[in-house]
DNA sequence: CTGAAAGCGCTAACAA
DNA sequence: TTGTTAGCGCTTTCAG
């Protein structure tokens, strides 16, 4: 039926029609409606028919309230962002919102700014609004404190995980994406990697820089110099990288903490006259477009594959909801992009 | 009350309490109990205080399923991005998010990824949960058919704005943006102006060069060249600014469509040995820290104001649900936010 | 195969 | 001042 159809008849009304108004119009109790519609009970074929031919008509919706109210489930989830909604938020969200939306569920969204007080407040107001689950995410792979202690529904933990191990997180494998990084560079030849990163005081940074190092020390090697902490800047990638130039040790191969240092290390590399990849191989972590795409050359880079890890999230969630709760740290795998700031260089003649 | 406290209670109903459980353990009947909770009716002080402690005991929080059915309102607004989540959208929900949270209204994310047949399908879904509004945003400033017709609830579009002049929308003023940018670039004293912007087919582009292209008029100049139309990107950006460089037209000033251009320019500046500010001023459009912070030297951008934006739809929006509609487009201003790239250059002795 | 009625949790009239 | 009751929209027994 066509939206001039619907607003006419709902003018009719002066509001969205009811099932009362479906039963009526077809003829029958609203509790026969009620199972015509759902394909439930059993009703001569006709009825059904007539039935949703005025439901149609009607352009009937189901009032959510009031199937909330029987069933007790809302179909709904909350997702809290404990620290600013930002960039690593955009494709988890999407992934999330993504997974539960094909599970016909709806996402409140809830900026709590790091704000304990604000998150307290949206899960109060979650739970008044019977949420069947909660997504709980942050701008940080930091372990936070659980959001709450027995809880009446289902939580997980994405990206951000919570202190309690027995909450269910899910988390990036920044580990394996540092081991990655570092195979790569291994498997082109190069033996002489520095590694420059965010502050120490950095979850992400620590963790990485651990990776790093003890993948090296299985090869027998180590790190040029010691990992150089600092801060997710270009700037600092390029003071870094004028620092690195300056010191007696010789490298070939840069792995950055973040895009942005790798981007600051590139331009500082370039300025010196140092040619990436040949002379020194670099690569980043994120897979920021925005930043890969713009370095010269093109940067390869560590993808967490956030998406996929807010699907994971939210299916977990949707299993939890179903009763089979998956407890623990899971770790989404993340993926190695190879770009030209690692590319074998070719001699073309 | 303790969590614990709480979960105990609520362990022995094993179900949140309801209003009844409260008015059990007060003493009193739910009718009585809902007025004390509500402060509404008139009822002895004790009274009241007996039901505040019952309910406190039990962690009551009220159905909000049921409110909705006898008050008819859901104070549930849903957020439909019409195309895929992205870096505007961020300080935008920010906005929209902060405004109705303040207004006790919960936000539904609706991601509808350029596809109208996801678009459509959430517009029902959201008719369907009764939400007491709908906010439309995108990812650009284009303006785009209307999602619906006749919508039971109110619509306020978002940065993006409806074709429809009678649906309320709200959008950054790009043209005022871009004059306030060669304002300043005339109180510099800069005379010989070049743009550089994005594709031609977006709106945002032409209608930053044509207010460019005005204001200078205004003045009886030109700008140096017709505006440059090519991507949004950083490499555009350095590609044309060697156009411009190899050009006979010489130029002090160059405004760009967008941060990431403004910053290509920059570098292919620097790589040519032009200073900016000094021979070239430098103006970009968003006021993307990422990029206006780590170009050299930092870049004076115009600044949308999404959140401010995005604050103004759902505040439009509220006062609409509360019956007072402000149908149109509604300008947002832009702030120009002054950088080193056209800082005037100061003689030290 | 269909209808009537109870009940989900809460508020608001109206009675007491 | 308090209790009782009807009703919001829907599903689900249970009778017919």
């Amino acid at each position: 039926m066509s939206p001039r159809k619907i607003e006419e008849t709902e003018r009719a009304l002066s509001r969205p029609a009811t099932i009362s108004d479906v039963a009526r119009l077809a003829g029958v109790s609203v509790g026969t409606a009620s199972k015509a519609l759902n394909g439930r009970g059993s009703l001569r074929e006709e009825t059904r028919r007539r039935v949703r031919l005025a439901a149609d008509e009607l352009g009937f919706q189901p009032n959510s309230a009031a199937l909330t109210l029987n069933s007790g489930r809302t179909y709904t989830v909350g997702m809290i962002t404990t620290d600013t909604i930002g960039r690593f938020s955009i494709p988890l969200m999407t992934g999330v919102e993504d997974a539960l939306g094909a599970g016909r569920m709806s996402v409140f969204l809830c900026d709590a700014r790091d704000d304990p007080i604000r998150e307290q407040y949206y899960l109060r107001t979650l739970l008044s609004r019977r949420v069947d689950g909660i997504i709980v995410t942050g701008r940080r792979t930091e372990a936070r404190a659980p959001i709450g202690t027995d809880l009446p529904v289902p939580v997980v933990y994405a990206f951000i995980s919570s202190t309690d191990p027995h909450d269910c997180s899910v988390v990036p494998d920044e580990t394996g994406g540092a081991r990655k990084a570092v195979d790569h560079l291994l498997a082109l030849g190069r033996t002489r990697i520095a590694h420059i990163t965010g502050p120490e005081r950095h979850h992400s940074a620590r963790v990485r820089a651990d990776a790093t190092t003890a993948r090296l020390a299985e090869e027998g090697l180590g790190l040029v110099g010691a990992p150089m902490f600092g801060e997710w800047s270009e700037a600092w990638g390029r003071q870094a990288a004028g620092i690195l130039m300056g010191a007696p040790d010789r490298f070939d191969a840069v792995f950055c903490g973040s895009d942005q240092i790798a981007r600051g290390v590139a331009d500082a590399l370039r300025a010196a006259g140092r040619r990436v990849p040949d002379d020194v191989a670099l690569v980043g972590f994120d897979n920021w477009e925005v930043m890969t795409l713009a370095c010269q050359p093109a940067l390869t880079s560590v993808d967490m594959e956030l998406e996929h890890l807010g699907r994971t999230a939210a299916n977990l969630l949707l299993t939890a909801i179903n009763g089979e709760p998956a407890p623990g740290r899971h770790l989404n795998p993340c993926r190695l992009v190879v770009r030209d700031s690692t590319a074998v260089p070719v001699d073309l003649d």
